[in-house]
RNA sequence: GCGCCUGUAGCUCAGUAGGAUAGAGCAACGGCCUUCUAAGCCGUGUGCCAGAGGUUCGAAUCCUCUCAGGCGCACCA
């Protein structure tokens, strides 16, 4: 356990004592205990613990919150404790002053723990999955997907670092209507480059990588397919694209530091029955109906305004009804106990009726959640620009990062939390790549390793280790800073928020670079300095392990 | 019409399990390199927290309504 989460544990414990030991005594008459909240003040006089408790209870005891206050105060057993001094205050507050010098554990914490420090057991023994990205595969991935991407596979180590198995998922969606689209443009653009005049489909895929697929094909393959009617052609062609796509998006992922544990194929759900076997199961539910020709699931049932259909009346199934057969297989077969996907807020309505249906066939559905991520508003030049992959009009993921890097790439699309709605002017994020708070953080890393190897020689061994040098308010800050990493990677997780982190490593830099202009290491008394090199070392563990996280390197020069 | 998200400093955004005086960055201005990286630090100013009601000892935070912007509301995915 971390120092923070200790302390905070014994503060809460301290006070839950006294609430019992005022209960017993009858000081105080309490039917139902309120729930024990410590908050950490924005104000450092306030203390570095504070609890609101005595202005929760007047209602319950009939008594003044003052009164409350002073009788739990006068209740509490300090001795042993991290707490130096009780205060009340305002209202009610009961203010915790702790003992000087708490945060030298945390130096020792990081330095025994090292690359793990942060890390937690909570979810431990725990499967979780989070899909994300997902993009169709009808052509390459464009800049919606890069924020998608840093914020799933951020929340994604966040969870790893809670305790969690881990497993980061890539849905394909080779089936259903796009995929016809898909191998109609493909078959059109064939054709045309075997010399026929004959016109695009209207709905079709302009992008000019579906005609380069094309030249590539018959590069390879001459004139093979030539005779086919279209129907014999186009599983062929659909085959051949959708594999080169799906190659190059692996790769261009890997270059966004993406790795996937598991590319799930929509397909293979058609494929293996699991399918038939949901459908089967809405309809022992009695969930199902038939109306029109079509197969319907009762959504209402579940809150949505109206119900869904599954079955067309041509008999395909729809993607709403693959996706159920999908997340049960996630739940059931594969036993994941949590599922989180990060969706673009353009799919917000399809949240609800399949948490409906999950609760339908038996999931509980409050361990499948869908982090909606507001789009990403293209900007050129200060006007908006659409985006379009029909249109062949998006900017591509590679180029971003080409241009960008995937640092700040990574970086700048976890800044903001999910919801939080953006604008990106490209022009304006290339000229303010420079003044990116990404280097801002990596260059508090760099510092310290330029000092770290500046101080080596000049290190003296025999000197004892001794952190009780560190007083000065900066010093304090910094350590303070590291002991809230932890808790912070918690949080994250439990609001599904990884933009914390993010946020989380820039108040660091901060806290480092005022340290270091207020404090130098390389200072004559080599006690100091030891005990500031040691602080730095930490500073520079927690600095890697948040970037580490956010998937951004840390160098050590720059 | 119905639903989801958003509205906080000139700009981009934190803060929203109710708490004490609402915070950062950018931009502006003024300081700080004859010892460790100035891609840095320190300081100065700015707010009808979109608006109106309500709940509460206490509301940026919860509830209701209104306004504004984004996104949905298919036998598309």
């Amino acid at each position: 356990m971390y120092i923070r989460e200790k302390i905070t544990e014994q503060v809460k414990k301290i006070i839950s004592d006294a609430l019992n030991q005022a209960v017993e005594s009858g000081a105080l008459a309490i039917e139902t205990m309120p729930d024990l909240f410590l908050e950490i003040p924005r104000e450092k006089e306030h203390g570095e613990y504070s609890t609101n408790i005595a202005m929760q209870l007047p209602k319950q005891t009939k008594k003044a919150p003052r009164f409350i206050a002073e009788t739990l105060v006068a209740n509490m057993k300090t001795a042993d404790s991290y707490i130096e001094s009780i205060e009340i205050a305002g209202p009610g507050f009961i203010n915790f002053k702790l003992k000087p010098y708490w945060q030298y554990a945390v130096l020792a914490e990081v330095a025994a723990m090292k690359a793990d420090y942060g890390r937690s057991q909570k979810n431990a023994g725990k499967k979780f999955n989070l899909e994300f990205i997902s993009a169709n595969p009808t052509g390459p991935m464009h800049m919606g997907n890069a924020r998608g991407g840093a914020i799933g596979d951020i929340l994604a180590a966040v969870a790893d670092w809670t305790g969690y198995d881990v497993t980061r998922e890539f849905y394909i969606n080779d089936a259903g209507n796009q995929i016809v689209k898909f191998g109609d443009s493909l078959d059109a653009r064939y054709r045309q480059l075997m010399g026929e005049d004959i016109p695009f489909p209207e709905d079709g895929y302009q992008g000019e990588d579906i005609t380069e697929h094309m030249r590539v094909f018959i590069d390879a393959n001459g004139d093979v397919h030539r005779l086919m009617t279209p129907e014999e052609r186009k599983p062929i062609l659909i085959d051949y694209a959708l594999n080169k796509n799906l190659t190059k998006m692996r790769s261009d992922l890997e270059a966004y530091g993406i790795r996937y544990d598991v590319w799930f194929s929509e397909q293979s759900l058609y494929d293996s029955g699991a399918i038939e076997k949901t459908i089967e199961l809405l309809g022992k539910g009695g969930f199902t109906y038939e109306q029109e020709g079509a197969l319907w699931f009762k959504a209402t049932a579940f809150g949505s305004d109206k119900d869904d259909v599954l079955i067309r009346a041509n008999g395909l199934p729809t993607y709403f009804m693959a996706d159920i057969a999908y997340h049960m297989d996630k739940f059931v077969n594969r036993g994941f106990n949590r599922c989180i996907n990060v969706w673009g807020a353009d799919h917000h309505g399809h949240v609800a009726r399949l948490k409906g249906a999950l609760s339908a066939v038996g999931i509980d559905a409050a361990n499948f959640d869908v982090v909606i991520m507001q789009l990403v508003r293209l900007l050129r030049n200060g006007e908006v620009a659409r985006m379009s992959k029909r249109q062949g009009k998006a900017i591509a993921l590679t180029d971003l990062i080409d241009e960008v890097g995937v640092d700040a790439t990574r970086f700048f699309f976890n800044l903001r939390s999910p919801d939080s709605h953006f604008d990106f002017d490209l022009g304006l994020a290339i000229e303010q790549s420079n003044d990116n708070p990404v280097f801002y953080v990596q260059y508090a890393h760099a510092r310290i390793c330029s000092i770290i190897r500046q101080m080596a020689e000049e290190l003296d061994q025999a000197i004892p280790l001794d952190y009780s040098r560190l007083v000065e308010k900066e010093e304090l800050n910094l350590m303070e800073m590291l002991s809230n990493f932890p808790d912070e990677i918690l949080t994250a997780e439990d609001k599904l928020d990884p933009s914390r982190i993010t946020r989380y490593a820039i108040d660091l830099a901060a806290a480092f670079h005022s340290f270091y202009n207020a404090c130098h290491v390389r200072v004559s008394d080599k006690a100091l300095m030891k005990a500031r090199v040691a602080l730095i070392e930490a500073t520079k563990q927690v600095i890697q392990n948040a970037l580490g996280i956010l998937g951004v390197s840390a160098p050590e020069r720059m």
